[in-house]
RNA sequence: CGGGGUGUAGCGCAGCUUGGUAGCGCACUUGGUUUGGGACCAAGGGGUCGCAGGUUCGAAUCCUGUCGCCCCGACCA
């Protein structure tokens, strides 16, 4: 970086120097969130929250498309109801948060605050279903969850957090599992398209799966610093919910079975993911499908010719909000042109469009680009068909960008010592191949920090041995040292 | 929850060792001049020094406790 670049980011820690100040000091500058009075806890900022929303949307459509309806479950959840499911208790009991008193009076059986609700939405599905016509039930719901986190940090783990968590209830296992694997489809569609996340999915190991899930996959994504972030997980519950929460129907064939079950969720943590995978020394680079502002408008505007300047920058804004492009203008007095740039680009407004007296003159108007940092002009009559492309090859330049730093940032090894190496001094994937054995898997996290993100499909491949234990195995699987 | 660091104006910091009128830069307000990569001049406003005790004639400064935040480890979307 120039000596002239770093005076115009001076407020954020570059990435080579301290990774975690720089993501800190992004999310705070560019008005994503602020700490709040309750440790763990952030308030999300409207520019951050706008960003959600935007998300939301993308996925709730595809939600929605799947078959999926919206629905909303209490806050609160009996302690009676959590603790019936063991592995799902014991897995949750060490971050949950209590109500123990209604105003003055002690409650008669405490309530937790649903750190997922599973457990509520069982509790209801064995009141809804009786039969196999009221079969497949296929909810999800928009909320917040909370987790009493000891290390939190903003967006990747705080102890509140909005998600949205999909449950849904099926006849037998095919079904189940059809559900979970659409599901996984449906978030790797969604991060991959509209976020320009590239990701690697699979199947959880054993180790890592959801406390009372019988198969867990995710979607995983590699940040700028090398650390893998698991982005989105979808689970098949199998019968275990049902068993204890005697949801059950009566089959064609007049048997009373225990109904399968899949949920699914991604949380405001894909904000980090956006941040982490994007974001460069000066800030933050949104992708355009959910950026907050897709287009800041800068008119350059010299006393002289102020008002025609203006008025033709007012125009252009109207023509871009009619193209419904989310445009902001920025005719602040009180700013320089350079001091807007800088802001906007901090920001990680994908793309900019200056217009000053030079540009009017000639009938055109200069586009900067955040993710590459390039400069073109374009006549003002083709501008209103530029854009729209602009905005485009931007996000799949993005997603480019993201995708060749993983592939390359993505080793294959089946030497520990060689694995052990790439772990510690270049990080990313590391694709090996593995025994199945939980024992092995650990043995690795103990010695490396590394752990398996995800078994990949259709991976099988000549017979060699264990990247631990040396076992004959044809099983590949990414390691990562994760967030 | 262990180890380390830090807390003074909105932000970044100095002052603390050696107790004695709380300061600097940026930001903010007003007026004027400016505008193609963080403009300039002038005049202003703003802080019970994280919080609670203690020592002292007197505490930002010394002592004790406590809380928040950050970093590194054990657990998690």
């Amino acid at each position: 970086m120039s000596k002239q670049d770093k005076e115009f980011v001076k407020e954020i820690t570059p990435q080579s120097e301290d990774y975690s100040q720089w993501y800190l000091d992004v999310v705070l500058k560019a008005q994503m969130m602020d700490y709040s009075p309750v440790k763990g806890c952030m308030v999300i900022r409207p520019y951050g929250f706008t960003l959600w929303e935007n998300m939301q949307q993308g996925l709730d459509k595809r939600i929605k498309a799947t078959g999926h309806k919206n629905a909303y479950f209490p806050l609160f959840i009996p302690e009676s109801l959590l603790q019936k499911e063991a592995d799902h208790v014991e897995g949750f009991a060490p971050e949950v948060a209590w109500v123990t008193h209604g105003g003055n009076e002690k409650l008669a059986e405490r309530l937790v605050v649903r750190p997922t609700s599973e457990t509520i939405i069982c509790e209801m599905y064995s009141r809804w279903i009786q039969s196999y016509r009221d079969l497949p039930v296929l909810i999800n719901q928009w909320c917040n969850v909370v987790r009493w986190e000891k290390v939190t940090r903003p967006f990747l783990r705080t102890s509140e957090f909005l998600w949205q968590e999909g449950h849904t209830a099926h006849r037998n296992e095919e079904e189940a599992e059809e559900e979970t694997l659409k599901m996984l489809e449906v978030y790797r569609d969604f991060v991959e398209n509209d976020l320009a996340v590239p990701l690697f999915v699979g199947r959880k190991t054993e180790n890592e799966k959801f406390a009372g899930a019988l198969r867990t996959y995710s979607i995983e994504a590699l940040m700028s610093d090398g650390k893998a972030l698991q982005a989105g997980t979808s689970h098949n519950l199998g019968t275990h919910f049902a068993k204890v929460f005697e949801i059950t129907y009566l089959d064609r064939d007049g048997e009373l079975k225990f109904v399968w079950q899949t949920s699914w969720g991604v949380s405001t943590r894909l904000i980090g993911a956006i941040i982490m995978v994007h974001g460069d020394d000066r800030g933050l680079v949104l992708p355009p499908k959910v950026a907050p502002t897709q287009v800041v408008l800068v008119p350059i505007a010299p006393k002289k010719v102020r008002e025609e300047v203006l008025v033709k920058a007012a125009i252009l804004y109207e023509e871009l909000r009619a193209a419904e492009i989310r445009v902001e203008m920025d005719d602040r007095e009180e700013y320089s042109p350079g001091w807007k740039f800088n802001e906007w680009e901090m920001k990680g407004v994908p793309l900019r469009i200056e217009v000053g007296p030079r540009d009017l003159e000639a009938g055109q108007a200069m586009l900067a680009r955040r993710d590459t940092g390039g400069k073109e002009t374009v006549s003002l009559e083709e501008l209103m068909t530029r854009v729209p492309a602009l905005l485009a090859e931007i996000q799949a330049n993005m997603y480019e960008k993201a995708k060749k730093f993983r592939d390359d940032n993505t080793h294959r090894t089946d030497d520990y010592a060689e694995f052990k190496q790439i772990i510690e001094e270049k990080r990313g994937f590391v694709l090996s191949r593995w025994c199945g054995d939980s024992a092995c898997e650990l043995a690795v996290k103990e010695e490396t920090k590394a752990t398996i993100r995800c078994v990949p499909f259709n991976m099988e491949t000549s017979p060699g041995k264990c990247l631990h234990c040396s076992t004959e195995s044809t099983k590949l699987v990414y390691f990562a040292r994760a967030y």
